[in-house]
DNA sequence: TTGAAAGCGGTACCAG
DNA sequence: CTGGTACCGCTTTCAA
């Protein structure tokens, strides 16, 4: 079915079709309303690959995360979707499950369905494809990597200023053996977090520390946890990379007989909305999910609609939310 | 950039670019190269909008749920990814957030990007979209609702058979007190539960059983459990209507003060991941959310890669898990 | 092995 | 207000 179907069935011509379905251009009461019953009659939805071709736009944002799974990266999905949505934009996602080759796929199809602005959320990256972007001069978002410049914008949660009120709490309570849960990727965010923990502690002397690493996700923080504590370091407190990792951390410590927190302090990272559904509810560090997604719909699209010329800079200062997984330590 | 440009940069035709990039028809190998090269050079991906356009095919399936944020969803649509990308094919997902207006404007959204097959993961239907659906005689699946015929096929969860095995094993462990929180949408799957809860408890008499509902997802589970504790009615057990929910039913219980399972038990439904991480872990029904995946493929594309024609139909039948939210009643 | 040209289903400009 | 028509960028015969 096509608008030529519609035209001849309803007397007109395909441009006047086009015009009634886009409400451009002036169109009589009569044919209008002629029109549109034909258009229901038959059932007829435009083809929007030949409309965008045509047009030449595609009010269509991209957004490729490294693990929708994760709450976190699911938040700021919707939050990114209900901006565009109120701009007339809609947004296609796509999984790289933490593989640089899906991220390189998932972009390349991104670029090839021509959207009009591509949000990297993803903690790999790929710098041959970073360059390939620099050059598109596609407008360009990525979370927590990079610099900004030309049509590329950065997003950046400042992980050694929360770090360091983490770290700074705790040692408020007395801790001084310290464990740091985190993803196995030495690259991008995780890597950045991994340097604000070393870097935090280094400046309290006093403090003893290790880091662990395993997949991200419960299963991921309970494996690594289960291998911190099999390996003799016997941390006061666990400060996890994320809250979702941080679910598997706390099982760990519980199928370890250990009593949060009254044996062992637990932290997350993120606030993600099951952080309070804990047990115990987590203490964590606060990202701000709907800030992060307006301000990637911000980076992408100018206020007056058009693409976004020059690469911007955010900075999110992150706040710490004590709850019930951290408390002081105890004498043996 | 189009592939005109890349024509004229490597001495050939539009037409000897489009044969190399889809490997279609022969090309002398020296030709080849030349194009490749040409085309890495300028940094030039096609677009794909025009080609599905003239090739009149589109390799992508669309999905719309009602709600990604529960990993029961979300869980499908990673397997029915796999399964697609094995294929060839992408996935194109919408969320509806339960809202029946964002159905409509999703489904047609997919209709206009003629994808070759639409999977219903939703809870909300719409008459007269069904209608729409079959009329168009694009492969449809839906999941937990309708009856399958001509391009439409149904995957179901015999809800019935599920609650039985719960209702039964409560019962063994002394349990005459039943509550079901469930979500505040009275159609399709949420529905069907609902019925199979009170057809169950109808055939045990001995059973004094009410029903609450509220959101999905755990604050949802949370409001509906505190209104149940305020409500007079003593449960010993509450069955979920899925464990996301079910991680605000224990919140909710926990900061009633009461333990589980020891004061109280507590069920799931569906069996994700996070419900083994649960405190404690819950007793749940397993729902294969992969298997889902596989059979949304399946429904959608036929062995040959063709669409599929007739609409087929899946029961899916339920498996109790047994963990440690569930326990004997005991004397007050 | 390659090129020319007719679509694919719309949009938008130009006449009338 | 409405119709005719030249594209949009790519695929696919048909000839050469």
């Amino acid at each position: 079915m096509k608008s030529r179907d519609i035209a001849v069935k309803a007397k007109v011509s395909v441009a006047t079709v086009s015009r009634v379905l886009n409400e451009s251009g002036l169109v009589k009461r009569s044919t209008r309303t002629r029109v549109l019953r034909v258009v229901r009659e038959l059932g007829y939805h435009q083809n929007l690959l030949a409309r965008n071709l045509a047009k030449g736009e595609n009010r269509c944002l991209g957004m490729v995360a490294s693990n929708l799974e994760n709450p976190f990266f699911h938040d700021i999905l919707v939050s990114l979707e209900s901006s565009a949505r109120m701009r007339g934009y809609e947004v296609a996602v796509a999984n790289t499950d933490y593989q640089s080759s899906k991220l390189v796929s998932s972009v390349r199809l991104m670029i090839g369905r021509r959207i009009a602005g591509l949000a990297l959320i993803a903690t790999e990256t790929n710098a041959a494809l970073f360059h390939e972007l620099e050059e598109s001069g596609l407008p360009v978002v990525v979370y927590g990597a990079g610099t900004a410049a030309g049509n590329v914008s950065t997003i950046n949660t400042n992980y050694l200023n929360g770090m360091h009120k983490v770290v700074k709490y705790l040692r408020s309570l007395g801790h001084r053996r310290l464990a740091f849960v985190c993803h196995d990727m030495a690259v991008g965010s995780a890597l950045e977090q991994k340097k604000a923990f070393l870097d935090v502690t280094r400046h309290f002397p006093e403090v003893e520390s290790t880091v662990v690493a395993n997949g991200d996700g419960p299963q991921g923080g309970q494996q690594a946890t289960r291998q911190l504590l099999a390996s003799g370091f016997r941390p006061t407190a666990i400060i996890s990379a994320n809250d979702y990792m941080a679910l598997g951390v706390l099982r760990a410590v519980r199928e370890h007989g250990l009593r949060v927190p009254e044996e062992l302090s637990v932290t997350g990272h993120d606030n993600i909305t099951l952080s309070e559904f804990a047990c115990p509810p987590l203490t964590t560090i606060d990202v701000p999910r709907n800030q992060i997604g307006r301000m990637v719909f911000e980076a992408l699209v100018a206020e007056d609609g058009e693409c976004q010329q020059g690469g911007r800079t955010f900075l999110i200062d992150p706040e710490l939310v004590v709850r019930e997984s951290t408390g002081p330590v105890r004498p043996q």
